[in-house]
DNA sequence: GTCTAATTTATAATGGTTCTAAACTAATGT
DNA sequence: ACATTAGTTTAGAACCATTATAAATTAGAC
C-alpha cells in the first residue's frame, strides 16, 4: 500500500538509484496488503506476465539481492534448490508444507518464543528461525 | 564404533547392496565416536585423501542421498548454497557461525523445547528445527 | 558356474546463478 | 540545456553443483 514516490525515497535514501526496473519490481514486492514469500522464478515468470515491459534476468537478479543487502527482503532456505524471499521482514518462524512446498508464516502466538539458554562464547546471535516440516496427515508413506 | 560386519547388516536389512563403496563410505562416516557434519564436497575429498581406492562421483552422490532417504543421514539446509549432511539423526537443533561456516550442535539443554501452539488443521509435523545464527561479536558491520 | 537385477562409472546434460563487457541512464555540475 | 561520470541494465557466456545416461561391473540367487 505504498505509492511510487514512497518507493523513490526508499530508494534513494538506500543509495540505490529508482530506476524504471527496481520501481516495477518494488511495486510488485511491496504495493500488497499482505507480505508473502516467492523465488526469483516466481519473481520473474510474475513480471514477464504482469508487465509489458521486459526486465533482464540478470536484472532480477541484482535488484533482489540489493534489496535484500539492504534489509527490504529475507531469504529463507528449505532445501538446496527450494529458496525462498520473503516481503515479511520482522522475526517470525515458518511452517513448510511438503505436500504443496508452500511456506506459511507463524503467527506470533503459533510457536512460542525460543530460549537459548547457552550461546557459543563471544559470538552474537543474528537470527534465530524455527522451520516446521509438515505433510498430510494419511498418505505419509513416500 | 561399528564394524565391518554391522554395516553389511545394515545395509542388507535396509535393501541396500553391501558394496565396497557404500562399506568405505560408512565406515568414514559412521566409524567414529562422535556425530559429524559434511558437505558432499567433503566427504569426496576425504574419501579421495584418506582412501587408495577411488570411488566415482556419482556413487558419493548416490550413496549419500540412499542413506538419508533410509534415515541415516539427514540434511541441514543453511542457504542455497551450502547444505550440509549430518550423521546425528536425533531431533536437534543447531548454531551456525557465519564467520567460520561452521555448523555446531545444540545439546539439547541449550535451547528449550519448542512450543507450537497451533498447528496447521490436517497436516502432521514431520520436523521443528531451529538454526541460530550467531557471528563474531565485534566487526559485525559488513 | 550362470543368470539377473542392482550398482558403479565416466561422461554428458541440466539448470539456476553469477560474470562480463558493452549499452544505457540517473544524477551532478556547469 | 549540455557534458560528464558513476551506477545500472542487458544479452549472452561462463560457471558449477547436481542429475541423467547408458554401458560396464558386481552382488546375490539358483
Ligand atoms: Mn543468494
Ligand atoms: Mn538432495
Ligand atoms: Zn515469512
Ligand atoms: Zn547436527
Amino acid at each position: 500500500m505504498q505509492k511510487n514516490s514512497e518507493f523513490i525515497d526508499k530508494l534513494r535514501t538506500s543509495g540505490l538509484r529508482p530506476t524504471r526496473q527496481r520501481l516495477k519490481i518494488c511495486e510488485l514486492l511491496f504495493n500488497r496488503d499482505k507480505t508473502f514469500h516467492f523465488t526469483i522464478n516466481d519473481l520473474a515468470r510474475n513480471i514477464s506476465e504482469k508487465l509489458n515491459e521486459k526486465i533482464s534476468l540478470a536484472t532480477i537478479y541484482n535488484t533482489v539481492h540489493a534489496f535484500k543487502k539492504k534489509g527490504y527482503l529475507k531469504e529463507i532456505t528449505i532445501n538446496s534448490d527450494k529458496s525462498y524471499f520473503d516481503t515479511n521482514i520482522t522475526n517470525h518462524h515458518h511452517f513448510y508444507d511438503e505436500d504443496t512446498n508452500q511456506l506459511i508464516d507463524c503467527n506470533n502466538n503459533e510457536i512460542g518464543k525460543v530460549k537459548i539458554k547457552n550461546n557459543i562464547t563471544g559470538k552474537k546471535i543474528n537470527s534465530v528461525e524455527v522451520l516446521v516440516r509438515v505433510a498430510s496427515d494419511i498418505q505419509n508413506q513416500n
